[in-house]
DNA sequence: TCCATTTGACCCAC
DNA sequence: GTGGGTCAAATGGA
């Protein structure tokens, strides 16, 4: 996997700089491969290598990091990367902390982060290796014992946040304002995106992971996240995507659990879809479910 | 006066 | 020990 990842890279590199020399030189775009198909080259390159680095997390970590220490963000993070042995394990931890999420949520990719819904900001923070600061809201109409809350943060200098949604309004104000995708996963769905991809540890944590996937092919699309337990008794999870304007959907459903699983941490899906028309950047190589190390789990 | 926002402190999962 | 999430006092605007 490790030497697939940086095939992708090198090939996603080599043809980058196959661009720059067409964007030097236009002339030589008659003919040869246009740079529409040049970009669309070096975004599958990186969606692969992604899909590929999502699939040994196990190993990248600590080698992002390590990269991260050669990169260097400048002040305050020279001790960071001078640590050795024993202090270099725990440090190699940081920024990767995630509370599990016991109840329902979702995430939605948007503009704007006006939902037609009465928030109340209680509190805001700066999170690690995050240039904007997370914003921390929650349903107005708590008073009803509503627990409806919702985390934005923006995501990139262009007007997009991530807005996470945890708990539906139970509220009456807001009752008839609840987004219509907040339903029951349908897997047989006619309207499906078409793809099909590996993920080692699909699991709420990791669907910003996919977000910033769909992101980098669309950036105009408003796109919903939407993960949950997939019934009451068991740990597996379903995540939904669906693509607001297009109202493209799909479902990623788990796997059968067994025995020796971390059945809170590890969802394996399998995409299927049939509608191209938002998402194009995706076409994955069919492939590679079977580069999945099974034995590891 | 009421309500929303700000922000430092605190709690707790990791 | 650290980072993410929440609390609550202080502050400001209507």
């Amino acid at each position: 996997m490790e030497k697939r990842l940086m095939e992708e890279l090198l090939a996603g590199k080599n043809r980058a700089i196959q661009l720059q020399t067409l964007l030097h030189n236009p002339a030589k775009d008659e003919g040869s491969v246009s740079r529409e198909e040049l970009a669309m080259k070096i975004l599958r390159s990186f969606t692969n290598g992604i899909s590929i680095a999502s699939s040994c997390t196990a190993v990248l970590p600590a080698q992002i990091a390590a990269v991260d220490c050669v990169g260097g963000s400048g002040s305050g993070s020279g001790s960071a990367c001078s640590g050795e042995g024993k202090k270099k394990v725990v440090k190699d931890k940081r920024g990767c902390y995630k509370r599990k999420r016991t109840s329902d949520a979702w995430i939605k990719v948007s503009p704007t982060v006006e939902d037609g819904c009465a928030w109340r900001k209680y509190g805001q923070k700066h999170i690690l290796n995050s240039y904007h600061p997370r914003c921390y809201y929650r349903c107005t109409h708590k008073y009803q014992g509503c627990k409806a809350k919702k985390q934005v943060q923006k995501i990139k200098e262009d007007p997009m946040y991530q807005i996470t949604y945890i708990d539906h309004h139970t509220c009456t104000d807001t009752q008839m304002m609840l987004p219509q995708h907040i339903v029951e996963p349908d897997p047989i769905e006619s309207n499906l995106l078409s793809f099909q991809r590996s993920i080692h540890s699909l699991k709420p944590a990791n669907v910003s992971l996919l977000k910033q996937e769909f992101e980098v092919v669309d950036m105009t699309q408003s796109v919903d996240f939407h993960y949950a337990k997939s019934s009451v008794n068991t740990s597996s999870w379903q995540v939904i995507i669906r693509s607001g304007s297009s109202g493209c959907k799909q479902v990623l459903s788990p796997r059968i659990p067994v025995p020796g699983d971390d059945l809170e941490e590890e969802v394996s899906g399998l995409y299927s879809c049939a509608s191209m028309n938002s998402f194009h950047g995706l076409d994955m190589e069919v492939d590679q479910l079977g580069d999945i190390d099974f034995e590891q789990w």
